[in-house]
DNA sequence: GTGGTATATATGACTATCTCATATAGATGA
DNA sequence: TCATCTATATGAGATAGTCATATATACCAC
């Protein structure tokens, strides 16, 4: 659960409000490179799928929005079968285009992560949990 | 892992503007949990280090007053040695509680990094570099 | 036919983070 | 005096995300 981390957190300032996570459109650009599909169905999988961000309705109807705009998808309205109408979103060649891009910069900001890891655990590794071995 | 985008980025909207990565209040307080420094020489430490953020100096001196502001660092005036004066800041007791927070916090984004990477794989693994053997 | 619920899309107000440009000022040397 | 390095700081604006709320269709219960 990335909600709740254990003693609670000291305040503001500390990672509930830091970003480092979210990243809502490479995720909606990878489902729709499988299948296209409308918003309510794409937060649906957005919940299904671990390790994918909160999926907020205003957020990922804006950002789909947003992502037409900028010629990422394409939608089309979908008035048959049963309730309201459905904007269906598919993805284009430059939606494509980004997702790998967006890939890298993923693999790249992973490298960052483990290198702050790095640096985290040579100063502070066996110090926390009450157990204090190396402390300096 | 593809490497160039043919004709750079397809452009807005794509990683240039997102997000994933910045994080430099965790950079800032870990630096910080090895000795005392002022923000010029954080700027030189950050830059030093493969894997830290930018250290835009406008983000870097008002995060440091908004961290003394929440009360994860303290600051105070060095007059002394040659050039203008400096605010010498040094980690708080909560400055490091958060520091383990962020520390867990990133761990976890590192897990849902690569959980997005294993599904991009999945899909798109083969495909990339002009070589589209199992294009569908 | 009214009310409740599930489906579906959308806007408003707000905060946090980040980028880029620019202001200010002490110290040093040409 | 002027340029430059050191050092701190503010302003404008973009981007990403949270939370609350508005709108409307369809269907079922009563």
């Amino acid at each position: 659960m990335p909600r709740e981390i254990g003693p609670r957190f000291p305040g503001p300032g500390c990672p509930r409000h830091g970003r480092v996570s979210g990243f809502l459109q490479p995720w909606l650009l990878l489902l729709l490179s499988r299948s296209p599909a409308h918003g309510y169905e794409l937060r649906a999988q957005l919940e299904r799928n671990e390790g994918a961000p909160p999926a907020d309705p205003g957020l990922l109807y804006r950002t789909l929005r947003q992502m037409e705009h900028q010629g990422l998808v394409r939608s089309a309205w979908n008035t048959e079968g049963a309730g309201p109408a459905r904007r269906v979103y598919a993805i284009t060649p430059e939606g494509e285009a980004c997702l790998h891009a967006w890939a890298e910069r993923i693999h790249e900001t992973r490298v960052r992560l483990d290198r702050f890891l790095q640096e985290y655990q040579a100063h502070w590794s066996g110090e926390r949990n009450g157990d204090s071995t190396i402390a300096g």
